[in-house]
RNA sequence: GUGGAUGUAGCUCAGCUGGUUAGAGUAUCGGUUUGUGGUACCGAGGGUCGUGGGUUCGAGCCCCAUCUUCCACCCCA
């Protein structure tokens, strides 16, 4: 047999234990806050039949979709001539493909489930989505999304909340720490830029006012003029866009504005109507959150979205967005279910792991785990060794015991090397009086201790 | 999917206009120290130079292809 150099698929990692250690910390901040608004928990399949994703997330999406080729003699199920077009063989050789986002499955639960489910209903799921696009800095084909989305109800309380629960989750990611995540929670509607291109008379053109608005903070108002006219908007349009570029002011002054330039569109007013909604009922609750910014330049690519959209951007790190979202009117109704409106957010982990690691903001413990070692000399004291460990254990002490006595050279190393915070060596001295040496590895003390005071010092009694 | 860069020891990188046996730091292992880790000193192991072809008397270096990673575009978490 020949051997092969292993490998791993383009776009993929390994997550070994220090780097799991910082994905929990993550992944468990993120799962308090939505528990603590009511979300509850779903899991769905990683795959999905392809016809329940195509088409949900505009042409781009679709392209990146991983499909599954079908089991079996796939090809035996094909005529000759389906052979020379791809678009026609593709669909008889696959039916299958990994999940894109959560959301999407998320609509497919809530319809086949409908009768089982109370609505409104919250649910959170964090699990790994597929994208074969190609692979670059923060951009991954396989990687964690932590979603929560509130689906049965209009209320614009959950658009508020949404923006709550991200403010708190940032805020509780770099606890106690010097430097921090400048960021931006920008805020948009998607009626009010259907509003825009009602009022610039280019009907129909959602999509290609959404792509090149999107772009202003990285090209340039004059950029983004440019490729609008050359996708078919009218000199005129274009000038009487202007003063949006130049928008200034608090996120009041700005819908003050808005509200007398789409003072001709009714769904423009609509938008004006759920944004200023949400920012009351933040107000009510009390709240402040100083990094909400109204950006009408805010598109969004997914098409599903109908409404309210959000997206977070950091400041002080070179990062694309580490959090987006919004409301869907129309996605369980591609599923049979309408009238069904619903809004929700997703964290990216792995996106927010490399900001976090830029910034240093982990936490100092968020590597260590056991919280003692014991050490023996030989077999004697090896075995001795084993009543105080299960005693420890027993005492919900994370401890181990190096599996041979070997070298006190090497299980001290092994100690120093997992940042292993206490050593307790037992060798017959120690087994003849009870008192066992106890090491504490950051101050390089020891003193001698029998178990009984040990097990109270990790209980903190004494 | 389009364009550009990259790949040498586990890791970070040297390696001249092509020339004998490919180097360093760090990590690993052993020793100085047979009841003590983190520092210091000494020593050892470790590379079919991403992979496959080609040019050449001779290729880590030149050419072609392919893969990986990275950067830009597209799009996105």
């Amino acid at each position: 047999m020949s051997k092969q150099k292993p490998s791993i698929p383009k776009g993929t990692r390994d997550f070994g234990p220090a780097e799991m250690a910082k994905r929990h910390f993550i992944l468990d901040t993120i799962k308090k806050v939505y528990q603590k608004y009511g979300y509850e928990p779903v899991e769905t399949p990683a795959m999905e039949n392809l016809s329940v994703l195509q088409g949900k997330y505009g042409d781009e999406g679709d392209q990146l979709l991983f499909k599954i080729l079908n089991s079996g003699d796939f090809l035996s199920k094909t005529q000759e001539v389906d052979r020379n077009d791809s678009k026609v063989l593709q669909p008889k050789i696959s039916e299958k493909g990994l999940r894109y986002d959560l959301t999407v499955p998320f609509a497919r639960f809530v319809v086949m489930n409908q009768h089982k489910l109370t609505f409104p209903f919250r649910r959170y799921q964090i699990q790994p989505v597929w994208r074969a696009d190609r692979p670059q800095r923060g951009r991954y084909r396989e990687f964690y999304q932590c979603d929560a989305d509130a689906i049965g109800t209009n209320s614009m309380l959950c658009e508020a909340e949404i923006v709550l629960m991200i403010h708190e989750v940032f805020k509780n990611l770099q606890a106690k720490k010097a430097n921090s995540l400048d960021y931006a929670i920008k805020i948009n509607n998607r009626k009010i830029l259907s509003g825009i291109v009602e009022v610039l008379g280019a009907e129909g053109k959602e999509t290609d006012f959404a792509v090149a608005i999107d772009k202003l903070d990285k090209i340039g108002e004059e950029k983004v003029k440019e490729e609008l006219s050359e996708r078919g908007f009218a000199q005129s349009a274009i000038d009487k866009l202007s003063p949006l570029f130049s928008l200034t002011g608090d996120n009041y002054n700005q819908i003050a504005f808005l509200k007398d330039f789409l003072k001709d569109s009714e769904v423009g007013q609509k938008g004006i109507t759920e944004l200023t909604e949400v920012l009351e009922i933040l107000e009510s609750f009390g709240a402040k959150v100083p990094q909400l910014e109204l950006d009408v330049t805010l598109a969004r690519g997914l098409s599903y979205y109908t409404g309210a959209i959000f997206e977070v951007k950091p400041k002080n790190v070179q990062m694309g967005s580490i959090c987006g979202g919004g409301r869907y009117d129309g996605l369980t109704d591609t599923f049979g279910l309408p009238d069904v409106s619903g809004v929700g957010i997703s964290f990216g982990v792995d996106r927010i792991y490399d900001v976090l690691e830029e910034l240093e903001l982990y936490p100092d413990n968020a590597e260590s785990t056991t919280e003692v070692l014991m050490v023996s000399f030989d077999e004697e004291s090896w075995k001795y060794c084993l009543k105080v460990l299960h005693r420890l254990r027993t005492a919900n002490v994370k401890a181990e015991l190096y599996p041979e006595p070997v070298k006190l050279k090497k299980q001290m190393k092994y100690a120093n090397d997992k940042q292993i915070p206490y050593v307790i060596l037992v060798g017959s001295e120690e087994m003849k009086t009870g008192d066992l040496t106890f090491k504490n590895m950051k101050e390089g003390t020891q003193e001698h201790l029998n178990a009984e005071s040990i097990l109270k010092r990790f209980l903190g009694y004494e």
